[in-house]
DNA sequence: CGTTTGGTTCCATTATTTGAAACTTAGTCT
DNA sequence: AGACTAAGTTTCAAATAATGGAACCAAACG
């Protein structure tokens, strides 16, 4: 509801109503749509209207439901194509699953929320779109709280706003205070840890990818059980962590221009 | 150019601006978007500066240039998992890869084009251009054929008129004539053949997913290489294809509503 | 068969978008 | 340096597109 805030323009409002579209996660009708959004009947209809006519949104004419249209998905790739991280990282998170056998996260920072780029199962091969694009909180995740320390004051701050703080474990950071002296030792030690922050048994070893001028591009992680293994083992990996972000970092950054090099 | 036509109102614009951005494949200038829009200076800053502002685009401040922003990829997360067949699919097509032991291909039809929405590699992985968000052209592919051979008369025409008929190799349909012939020939037939006609070597049988009501939902394809195996090997698969691209279909119907949280 | 519910259209009002032109940098050349 | 140029940003009155209250239509309901 005023989670939205300012919808800047028309387009601000089409967009606000995708991602209500999207939220549902599944087929919604235009009632259920006007129940909880805040513009009136007509101008939801036309909003809707014009998402549809353009691709964005399909509608099914039996029974009347709104779903996300394909469009999204074209526009997804080539997005994912060409943010500078993803498409470079992907031999590097082949190399560094190879090696370490777990499964390993690349995650990037998306107002507040981490947003899962590109994963490696531990078993199985690569599933787009299946794993890509899934959101998590930063407050309680390895790469969360790697990107968030690196973050410049400014960002860091409103970073924080927006995080629940929900107590998913015991051993969640449930408040800014214990989550900001955390981002502090992360600092100092190189690497952050989830230590069952997020789900009871899994734990996780993550660092964060800097530009050479110190921005956070993203973050790259290694994620195991506590039934298969331990933080310190875990640690034992940090190094290799390390050097693959930096060859990551460092190829995003001359890759730039590919017409150039 | 008049390639775009009606972009209705501003949501139209913002989002064709959007399109522009991705069809180039790197982050682009304002200058560069400049020459090939016809929006006036003005509208189009501020069309660039609403979408990054949204975080639709993402603005690299040291460059200047403008590049598809991580919205997107959670977006399209969503459309695809909640676009009724790709997540449900996944099963099959890993048994179908398992089976065939050859390239699978889901797609769907977006706006005349071939949307490939999942896909499943050979062990040995046949070099071709699709991936999941990768889009093709319909006339010259299995599952495009297979998708238009389905296609209501008027839905058929829309998408014909979307074609451009060039000719990738000297197998290629490169007229309508031809085309709705062999449309007529798959119809009967059951099952879409790619008779190389898009890629020299390439091969492939394509079946529609359709829905108890007979409208196209997508399409399912085994690719091979005429190196590895002929057509009339590929043919003997089709009714295992058929088998299970009547399985997606029915699972897709009855799923409508997956009642979760 | 009157009523409710869910969706679509009207249309005068209003607010937003528009785009030529002016302006500001930052970069290049002489 | 100073003069020129290219690239990006801002202005402002005019034009246009979005708005939303209300009327309308069509099923489904009781």
């Amino acid at each position: 509801m005023g989670a939205e805030g300012h919808a800047d323009g028309t387009v601000g409002k089409a967009l606000d109503v995708l991602d209500m579209v999207a939220r549902h996660g599944r087929p919604v009708r235009f009632s259920d749509l006007l129940a909880q959004a805040d513009y009136p009947k007509a101008t939801l209809y036309r909003l809707l209207q014009t998402l549809t006519h353009q691709g964005m949104l399909t509608l099914d004419p039996d029974q009347g439901t709104y779903a996300l249209g394909v469009r999204l998905v074209r526009l997804a790739h080539a997005a994912w194509a060409q943010s500078s991280l993803a498409p470079i990282a992907r031999p590097y998170l082949d190399e560094l699953a190879e090696k370490t056998g777990e499964t390993i996260h690349l995650a990037q920072m998306d107002l507040g929320q981490v947003l899962y780029v590109d994963k490696r199962n531990a078993a199985k091969p690569v599933e787009m779109f299946a794993q890509a694009g899934k959101v998590g909180p930063a407050y309680c995740t390895g790469v969360g709280k790697a990107m968030m320390a690196w973050l410049s004051p400014e960002a860091l701050e409103q970073v924080i706003a927006r995080q629940s703080f929900l107590r998913h474990t015991d051993q969640t950071l449930d408040t800014p205070e214990k989550l900001v002296a955390e981002l502090q030792a992360i600092r100092a030690r190189g690497h952050a840890f989830d230590r069952e922050e997020h789900e009871q048994g899994i734990i996780c070893c993550a660092v964060p990818i800097l530009s050479r001028s110190g921005r956070v591009l993203g973050a790259l992680s290694v994620t195991s059980t506590t039934a298969r293994t331990t933080l310190e083992a875990l640690e034992g990996q940090a190094g290799l962590i390390k050097d693959i972000a930096a060859k990551i970092a460092a190829e995003a950054e001359s890759w730039r221009f590919p017409e150039q090099n």
